[in-house]
DNA sequence: TGAACACTTTACCCTTCGGTGAAGTATATC
DNA sequence: GATATACTTCACCGAAGGGTAAAGTGTTCA
């Protein structure tokens, strides 16, 4: 799998609220979490969430381990570290723009006092 | 449009190749570029474009400005700052998570010294 | 052994997505 | 006025996405 392909599956995981709240979910609980505790708090059946689990770890984003019949999902969060690389470059076009933003605001603010207005 | 839904939008815009390109095109042309110059390195036809600029542009992560018959496209790259601000939470679990695999790997080093093999 | 549990798989539905060809609109340019 | 240019809109297509109900698999417990 090359970068391109590993930046279109994170950023389409986290294109999906219920995903966002999973990976939040396991942030909280490092030690994992069970297939069915995790589905709980979501409105939607089982199977739906199986299909968000396959997207997650066809991300890379999750590990399943099975201990009897119960399966422990455990946050593998290290793809999301290219796709934060990604985002950093426009990171000081924010400031950048936020700097202008100021700057014109400033100018303006000049302009006018000058004119006494 | 809240916050989640902002979210969405702006994860699902970075999970396709073609419009992380056209990002990338407007962040190093501050000035703006033309709907066809935008188009021209990709092999698609200018409507599928027209489409990616849709969804960027719902996104608020473009503006678009007609003259004459031009339209000239600029990047407004505010809205990748939630999206950002989301993922950077998850940024102390890939050092936390380097930090015990390093940690791991000196216990192990430690301990087939102390084995001395 | 039989029932409950924790998933998993299958088959299906509808909507959205990314693309196309073709026709349409407005602005230059000759 | 005719023609080229720069989009834009429209109608369509096949694949992918997010959901379901129902049936299946393997494990645990009474």
């Amino acid at each position: 799998m090359n970068q391109t392909e590993r930046l279109d599956r994170v950023f389409a995981v986290l294109s999906d609220a219920t995903r966002r709240a999973i990976l939040a979910r396991l942030e909280r609980e490092e030690r994992g979490v069970s297939v069915s505790d995790l589905a709980r708090p979501h409105a939607i059946k089982l199977p739906a969430v199986m299909k968000h689990l396959d997207v997650l770890d066809d991300a890379g984003l999750i590990t399943r381990a099975k201990t009897g019949r119960t399966v422990t999902v455990r946050l593998q969060p290290k793809p999301m570290r290219e796709a934060m690389e990604w985002l950093r470059r426009y990171e000081r076009f924010w400031s950048a723009s936020l700097d202008r933003l100021a700057a014109y605001a400033e100018a303006k603010e000049n302009e006018t006092r000058k004119a006494g207005k």
